[in-house]
DNA sequence: GATTAAGTCAACTCATTGGTTGATAAACGA
DNA sequence: TCGTTTATCAACCAATGAGTTGACTTAATC
């Protein structure tokens, strides 16, 4: 018993350990409103999922709707650090998809459903309408189209997965929610992009 | 007091009329549900929007998930209907738009997210594939394309003004769930797809 | 080492909500 | 016309679930 185990609190190991908790506690809740959306959530669930006393959801976050929040706005900044990196459009189309299979992702859609807040970075979408208003003036994209309803139509298509999980289930036969499904799904977004930009 | 009452009950003036009241019952369930998902629906808000006392869902349809799958269930039948048309793919999809507007439209959506049932008559899932199948073929729509995971992509991009209502508002500005917006849309879509068939 | 502060938990409270009960009235058949 | 069935409602009930309380325990500070 000679080691100091002060020298390297190193949070996993510590019993008692704010930060952590935390953590586990916005993970759990990602996870679990994620695949329910927020009112068929129970606080309970979270806190069984996280292996910690349900009371610490007020202690930290100061109840249910507190740890929504957090959330929800945490999303912001990632989005707007995606916003900034600029990369052909079938990447970002991509990337979006991928976004699809993560907690994060359900929860964005739960948002839009629901009504709740914005759900997302206002200036990432700015930035992708700009992009695309770029490519059309460079020709790779027809002129006679929107771009907003453009860039509306390709998230949206991205978003299927997720959104219409059911019904791809229903069309494909196989589960939407694996990562092989989403690179083949991207892969033939990419194929539609550039069939629409005339040079296939 | 001479008028006999009972010549012409009508319905709609008679003082008890269960017809009547499942109707109502299950137009305003469907309005609720479909604006809040399944779980943030209280049964208090059905009946009051029915203008009927709450104790007749049970009395009906045996509780608020019987009330649910009476709903659910219906517009299978709806959408094997429109299966059968066989119309031009910008109509098909217009036809889709405009169900986005649809309480059973944003029903489809919660459902889909949820989980729950499969939501869509399967036949006619597989009726558009074969006719997508069938456009390749005559060359109306690239080859390489898949023709389910197109049919997923198309069908996802005509549901954004309902899927991705906070997001469409956010991009342009306008309220998605109007029927300007959705005409508009579609005729994006429209576009799209002409662009798609390379005969733009 | 004593004192204080922070973190965690089990048990409890209280509002909400779906569902039930029993009374009441309209429709209907004999 | 009278009894029976059907429809409707107001009041009640039991369960659930979010949030609170107070005790207890670990860590930090003096």
């Amino acid at each position: 018993m000679a080691v100091d185990q002060r020298r390297s609190p190193s949070a996993s190991e510590r019993k008692r350990d704010p930060e952590r908790t935390r953590a586990l506690l916005i993970e759990a809740a990602a996870a679990e409103f994620g695949a329910k959306g927020y009112a068929a959530t129970r606080t309970t669930d979270i806190a069984a999922r996280a292996g910690v006393n349900k009371q610490l959801i007020s202690y930290y976050f100061g109840g249910k709707e507190g740890l929504y929040k957090e959330i929800a706005t945490s999303w912001h900044t990632s989005a707007a650090e995606m916003a900034s990196t600029e990369q052909p459009l079938d990447q970002v189309l991509a990337g979006f998809v991928q976004t699809t299979l993560t907690d994060q992702g359900r929860l964005w859609a739960w948002a839009n459903l629901a009504g709740d807040s914005p759900p997302v970075d206002e200036a990432f979408l700015r930035n992708q309408v700009d992009q695309l208003r770029d490519r059309q003036r460079a020709g790779e994209i027809p002129s006679d189209l929107d771009p907003g309803l453009l860039l509306l139509a390709l998230m949206a298509a991205a978003a299927a997965p997720l959104t219409l999980r059911q019904t791809a289930g229903q069309i494909t036969g196989e589960d939407p929610a694996t990562p092989e499904f989403a690179a083949k799904y991207a892969d033939q977004l990419a194929l539609l992009v550039r069939h629409l930009s005339g040079r296939a």
